[in-house]
DNA sequence: GCTCTTAAGCGTAGCTCGTACGCAATTATT
DNA sequence: AATAATTGCGTACGAGCTACGCTTAAGAGC
C-alpha cells in the first residue's frame, strides 16, 4: 500500500530498483557488471587507477556509455563498497554468542582484507546495501540468545564494525608495506626509531623500544594481531552481557 | 656515533631533519607555515579542498613554489596528518589505568574529532611523525604500573588506536549527514529500511527495526555513541590485565 | 667589490580525470 | 512507416599534479 513512498536515490541504486523501461535502444551493461569490473580493476590495480575511463576499458566500452547507469564516480564506489561484501561466508548457525561473533568477524575481515581498497572509499551515510544489511543481520542473530535488548544488541555490533574497520586501516594498511620488504620494514623502522625517540620526552616509548620489541621479527601477522584486540572486545562484551542479565534476574 | 645511519625520507620530512643549508636565495616559507595553512583549508572546506594551488594561494605563494619544500602532494599530506595530533592534552599523570586511558581516547578521539579529514588520509606506513610518537607515548604511560610486559601493553594501545581509528570513520563520517539534516536522516533512514528488509532473509534485524531502534531519535550522539563501545574494550583490557597479572602472581 | 655557485620562485605545459553536452544509432510504440 | 524514447559515445572544458627550465636572489671565494 504505502508502496509509494520515494526511496532515496542509494537505496534503489544498490538495490537495483531503477526502473525499467520499455522504449528505445537497449542497454548493453547492467550496473552490476560496471560494479563488477571497477572491483577488479581495484583488486589488481588498487583504487587510485580505477577511473571511470578505466573501468569502461576493461568493459570494452567507451567513457561516457557508463554514465548512463550511473550518475556519478560516487555512485560507483557506493556500488563497490556493497560489491565488496559479497559472497557468503555463511556462518553455521546455533552456535554460542561469542564463537559466532568470532567467526563473524574473522570471516568479514579476511572478507575485507580481499579488497584492501574499502577503506578508502569515503563513507557516505547509514549502511543500506544488501550485502552491508547481509552482514548486519548475521552479527545480530549472533547475540539472539544472550538476552539482551535490541538497542544493546546494535550498540554491541557497532562495536565490533568500529573495531573491524579500524582493524582494517591499520593493520591491513601497515602491512601492506611490511610484506613488500619484511625485513627492510621491521629493521628500518626500529632503527628510525631509536634515532629519533629520546627518552626524556619519550619515557614509556623508549622503555618499549629498548626491550626490542620493534626490532627483529615485528609480528605483522594480519591474524595474531586482529585476534588479540578482537578477544579483548569480546572480553568486554562478554562482561557487558554478564552485567546486564544479572541486573534483569535474567 | 652511529648518527650516520641514513633515515628514511618521510621521518627526516617529519622531524624536520632536512639539511639546512648554506648558499643561495633564503627560503621564504617553511615546511610548518605549509601544512598550517593545508590544515586551514582541509579544516575549513574539506580535504577535497586542498590542492597544492589552493594550499599556496592561503599563502600568497605560486603553486611550484610549494614542491621545493615538499616533494609531492602525498607528503603534505603525510604532514598534514601528523599536524592533526597537534596541541598536547596533557594528561593529568598519576591516574589508574582506566580513566588514563579512558581520558586518553577521549582526548584523541576529540582532537581527531576537530580534523575529521583525518580519516580520509591512507595511510602509508607505521606511525613515525612526533606527535603521533607522543600520543603513543602517553598511552604506554598510562598502562604504566599495571604489571603488563611491553608486548602486551603495546597490543593493548595498538587495540585502543585501531578502534579509535574505526570510531573516526564510521560514528564521525556518518554524523556528517546527521547533523546536516538530523530528521531527514533518521526518519528517511527507517522507512527504508523497512521498505527494503523483508523478514525472510533479515530476521534479526527486522526485529531491530521492529523494536523502533532506527525510527525516531537516532542518538547518534558521538560522545555516547563512542562511550559505548570504548567502554567494552575497555572492560576487556581490566580482564585481560587481572588475568595476566594473577598468573604471574602479581 | 666582483664573480661564481647554489638554491629559491615560478611560468609553461603535458598528462590524467570527471563529466556536461549534443548528436547519431537503435528500438518499441502508434 | 513515423514517432518517441534511450543508449552509445566523440568532443570539450576545467581542475589537478608535477616535470622542466628560466629567472632571481643570496652567500662564498678571490
Amino acid at each position: 500500500m504505502a508502496d509509494e513512498i520515494e526511496l532515496p536515490d542509494e537505496v534503489t541504486l544498490l538495490w537495483g530498483l531503477r526502473e525499467t523501461v520499455r522504449r528505445g535502444r537497449k542497454p548493453s551493461l547492467t550496473v552490476a557488471d560496471i560494479t563488477r569490473a571497477a572491483v577488479e580493476v581495484a583488486d589488481a590495480e588498487g583504487l587510485a587507477a580505477v577511473s571511470m575511463a578505466r573501468v569502461a576499458a576493461q568493459l570494452g566500452n567507451s567513457t561516457m556509455a557508463l554514465y548512463r547507469y550511473v550518475k556519478s564516480k560516487d555512485e560507483l564506489l557506493l556500488l563497490m563498497s556493497d560489491a565488496a561484501l559479497d559472497g557468503p561466508p555463511n556462518l553455521p548457525d546455533g552456535q554460542d554468542w561469542r564463537t559466532g561473533l568470532t567467526l563473524w568477524a574473522q570471516g568479514l575481515l579476511k572478507m575485507l582484507r580481499r579488497h584492501p581498497w574499502t577503506a578508502q572509499i569515503p563513507i557516505s551515510g547509514p549502511p543500506v546495501g544488501p550485502n552491508n544489511l547481509w552482514w548486519f543481520d548475521r552479527a545480530l542473530r549472533a547475540l539472539g540468545d544472550t538476552g539482551l535488548d535490541e538497542e544493546d544488541k546494535v550498540g554491541v555490533v557497532m562495536g565490533l564494525l568500529t573495531f573491524v574497520h579500524g582493524e582494517l586501516r591499520l593493520s591491513t594498511e601497515l602491512s601492506k608495506g611490511y610484506v613488500e620488504n619484511p625485513e627492510a620494514f621491521s629493521r628500518q623502522y626500529g632503527m628510525a626509531l631509536t634515532q629519533v625517540v629520546d627518552a626524556q620526552r619519550f619515557p614509556a616509548l623508549s622503555k618499549v623500544i629498548a626491550a626490542g620489541i620493534f626490532e627483529g621479527e615485528v609480528r605483522y601477522d594480519e591474524e595474531v594481531e586482529g585476534e588479540f584486540g578482537l578477544g579483548l572486545f569480546l572480553d568486554g562484551v562478554a562482561a557487558f552481557i554478564e552485567r546486564r542479565t544479572e541486573r534483569q534476574g535474567y
